[in-house]
DNA sequence: CTCTCCTTCGCATGAAGATGTGATGTCGGA
DNA sequence: TCCGACATCACATCTTCATGCGAAGGAGAG
């Protein structure tokens, strides 16, 4: 098992060395990178194309550009990179915005130093620590359909208009729902006076538009 | 602290046994639905609406009427509910498409009773429970826009594709762009050339898709 | 300067869609 | 039992699309 090529970018020079000392002593790991300042670490990574963390620790809060800042940055010089926030107090506003800017995970400086070793294990495999709160707030947010826009619509013109919307033409869509071409096109003509609508694209948009 | 009205949907006798004991003599649960399949626990909902579980524990694999694809008629008859998915496997695309429907958590059904009291009350106060490697799959599936797709289509084939894709026909995109419909037509042959689809309403999907 | 890409336009044909009129059968409520 | 809503199908007509072929002028690259 080769060591997990390792960065950190911390600005607290206490926690730094803590972290420097507990997983650059631990074979598991390979130091690659030290910074205390994302400009530092952006540097690095530009001048010196050998220097690939697979995992970075990166302190949420840092002066000049923030870790959140400095995310979509280093993202695009090591796409590849998994990156954990470590994080002071658990703002849930700032880690859902590290979460979106690409950030996959993200602990609380307060947990162990076990928990972060854990943690980079884990994120390297694939895997991603999140908290109760934020998972929930995170899954609400990828599922904005709990209000369903009823439409006003019965459900066998819903079938057509799946069809139609999955790119089927009339006759395709005659055959899958078995049925002929001429009841498609009537239900297709009853559906655009109920949508007040008359082309096959506003249909398309419309369900699109209200399914998201 | 009231005790937290709990409903639990469980095929399996034995797991079912066990969570009922061991839930139920805990002061902080009041079990107030115990079903064997998804059937029955929406017709109880359906016809007792004094039945008001704040936390659902639910069996992703249910005969009949799966977990998943009763999740839906549940939020419809008791929206606020939180619903915990129980699992046998950790089938990452079982999970994540509860997830989808509605569901806020899950857990593995081989975790202890203890953990699962816990999770009850997590969810309760509004957090949730995931496991890393969902935890990771959610964080990337909301977050689909790292790399931006950039459009291969020139700046005046884009204006076309805006035309049609905002509803215009060929004919009111030329009218609007001031060239003629044959033009368009040439336009959109292109689009479709480079693009590899063959109808309008791929382009507008495609296109929403992107968007957004 | 030649070559390629982008934009513009024309013509032609077959397929797909939009829309009107009309008809039959089922089902549930008044 | 009659009516209305829904689903099914047919025929007709006109519009819109998809797609092939061909062509000309301008801008930029080599």
């Amino acid at each position: 098992m080769k060591p997990i090529p390792l960065a950190i970018v911390e600005d607290d020079p206490i926690i730094g060395e803590s972290l420097r000392t507990f997983l650059g002593e631990d074979p598991q790991f390979e130091l690659v990178c030290a910074s205390t300042s994302m400009e530092d670490f952006l540097q690095l990574l530009d001048i010196d194309s050998r220097i690939a963390p697979a995992v970075l620790l990166l302190d949420i809060q840092l002066p000049g550009i923030s870790g959140i800042e400095g995310i979509p940055a280093i993202k695009q010089l090591r796409p590849g990179i998994d990156i954990i926030m470590l994080t002071t107090f658990e703002e849930s506003e700032k880690i859902f915005a590290a979460l979106c800017a690409g950030a996959c995970s993200y602990l609380s400086k307060r947990v162990s130093l076990v928990t972060i070793r854990d943690a980079i294990l884990t994120v390297h495999r694939g895997g991603s620590y999140m908290s109760p709160s934020i998972a929930r707030k995170v899954i609400e947010h990828f599922r904005p359909l709990p209000k369903k826009v009823e439409g006003p619509l019965t459900s066998r013109q819903k079938e057509i208009v799946e069809c139609i919307v999955n790119g089927l033409s009339y006759k395709m869509a005659a055959d899958k729902l078995s049925i002929s071409l001429d009841t498609v096109r009537t239900h297709i003509k009853h559906i655009y006076h109920v949508l007040e609508i008359n082309s096959k694209g506003e249909l398309i948009r419309r369900t699109l538009d209200k399914t998201r």
